[in-house]
DNA sequence: CCGCCCTGTTGCCTGTCTTGCAACGGGTCA
DNA sequence: TGACCCGTTGCAAGACAGGCAACAGGGCGG
């Protein structure tokens, strides 16, 4: 909106660095964007940037100030996510930030249901570790977080908490597909196994058990992408370890839960940002999912 | 700041019912004004005021906006009153509302001992009743309240809470000043009284408590300003009653406590608007003021 | 019923403020 | 030292807010 534009060109200097690229990417000159900063720092009676050789960055009294700004625009959305709710159509924006587990099949799924409803309604889906994933709510790129082992945060205000037990996944054909029920740990280790490498909270959660038992892990293959680890069970007979959340319904998969001894379930959390009021759209999507991961964890 | 002006135009409107007279009390023509909202109401895709014959009335959606202005206004205070105090200079603005029983003593004497800290800071002190104290916060016309008998109100967050035991004043050579101690109500009821009117917390008080016995109240003198009644007193042979915090030291001037078995002790709060977060000058003398009220109920 | 007064609104013009262009001064780095 | 990046500034062109005057429409008393 018009009289915001100033303070998004605050933000955009801070993100960018510099006065030079942020007016590229604002597609303004230089002139006009340090022009700006100067009559606002002037209406605050005090500079809010550093200029350093490199460029500028923001100092104490401007990170409050972008603070206030993107309070600011947070709200506003907000409002017009609340005024167009009154006139009946449901228009407005949802920004989710997910772990990789669930882009498979739970919110894409959802996203659909709640589009079917409500066409108006647009999504921003990123994919982002935990740590990402609260960054993300923090500087209000995302307005709800789904993700596994959130770690411990103030900011988080938890919307619907569960739990997830780890399942061994294999193509059919494989020899653990043969019997039925738990799997033991130690049966899986024996086999060839992909695995999510470090940058997933899955890993973590395998090593910090097996570490426990002085056991260390060696998979044969490790990837960043659960897809790909994915579709190489599909094509290998390698066993790969995933949630349940992410498993798709594909009759060439088959997939047995871990035995409860050997790994406890992954924690499961929806979250926002604590003190923040979602936008109308926002916190119905955010009831649509608490819903379907009770049913799911029933 | 400039970037608010429209918005400060939309609530003025709202204020003054009309584009005109919004025009004339901010000193621009009624085109410059409409010609403001039709490209806000553009850009919000929706109108915020209703048109009627005798002028602008905000709608639903209008009303969540003004809602939101103020928060955004309020807000900015509050950050720009943070970044004066980086500078170590304490900068800003306090904005009270208190019931009248205040402006004697306690709230003078915390201006004068808080401006002798910090010169900088600006106040505005207004006498409201307790209903009206609560409208002063929502409206953001005060930042806090200190007042007798809060109504119960949602929307009011309790900064200090405690407790005022009526007292009966008079001229030192009055016949009840010969006795020491709590007096009685009724013995007072025998002599000229002097009571505040009904738009005051206290007379309620002492009405409640003696429809209680059954007893009709007969004051020889009621008026809206404690100051009068005060200097009636001292003037007269009348009695009158007060909370403590309202008696100025003065030595033709006596004062007893109303026996606890005749009236409880009146409620006194500070409070600040459920939510909102004040400004470092609002906050610290709201500290202050909490520390006194402390120093003095013990 | 009509005129009067109040309301918001619109066309046109003007002054101010924002923006773009080009050039300048000052740092960093090879 | 030269190349390159940075923010900043003078000047001219454009956008935008504001003022003036006139218009359309509803409420109201004569």
């Amino acid at each position: 909106m018009k009289h915001l534009r100033t303070l998004a060109y605050v933000t955009e200097i801070a993100r960018a660095g510099s006065i030079r690229r942020a007016a590229e990417r604002l597609s303004i000159t230089p002139s006009a964007l340090t022009r700006q900063i100067q009559d606002l720092e002037y209406e605050l009676g005090t500079p809010i940037f550093e200029r350093l050789a490199q460029g500028m960055r923001l100092n104490a009294a401007g990170e409050l100030f972008v603070r206030h700004i993107r309070d600011q625009m947070a709200d506003l959305d907000r409002v017009r996510s609340q005024i167009a709710d009154l006139s009946g159509v449901r228009r407005g924006h949802v920004a989710l930030a997910c772990s990789q587990a669930f882009v498979t099949q739970v919110v894409p799924e959802e996203v659909e249901t709640y589009r079917a409803r409500f066409p108006l309604v647009g999504f921003t889906v990123q994919v982002r570790d935990h740590a990402q994933a609260v960054t993300a709510l923090a500087t209000f790129e995302a307005d709800l977080a789904l993700i596994l082992q959130p770690p411990p945060s103030a900011d988080l205000h938890p919307l619907y908490s569960g739990h997830q037990t780890l399942r061994v996944l294999m193509r059919s054909d494989h020899a653990l597909a043969a019997e039925a029920g738990p799997v033991r740990l130690r049966d899986c280790l024996g086999h060839a196994l992909a695995l999510p490498d470090r940058s997933l909270a899955i890993r973590h959660h395998i090593e910090q058990a097996l570490a426990r038992r002085g056991v260390a892990l060696q998979p044969t293959v490790e990837s960043g992408s659960l897809e790909f680890l994915r579709n190489l069970t599909l094509r290998e007979g390698v066993i790969s370890l995933q949630v349940p959340s992410g498993i798709p319904q594909d009759p060439r998969l088959h997939s047995r839960p871990i035995d409860g001894r050997d790994l406890t379930p992954m924690a499961l959390v929806l979250a926002q940002l604590r003190g923040r009021s979602l936008s109308v759209a926002a916190a119905k999507f955010a009831d649509q999912l608490v819903a379907r991961l009770n049913r799911e964890g029933s």
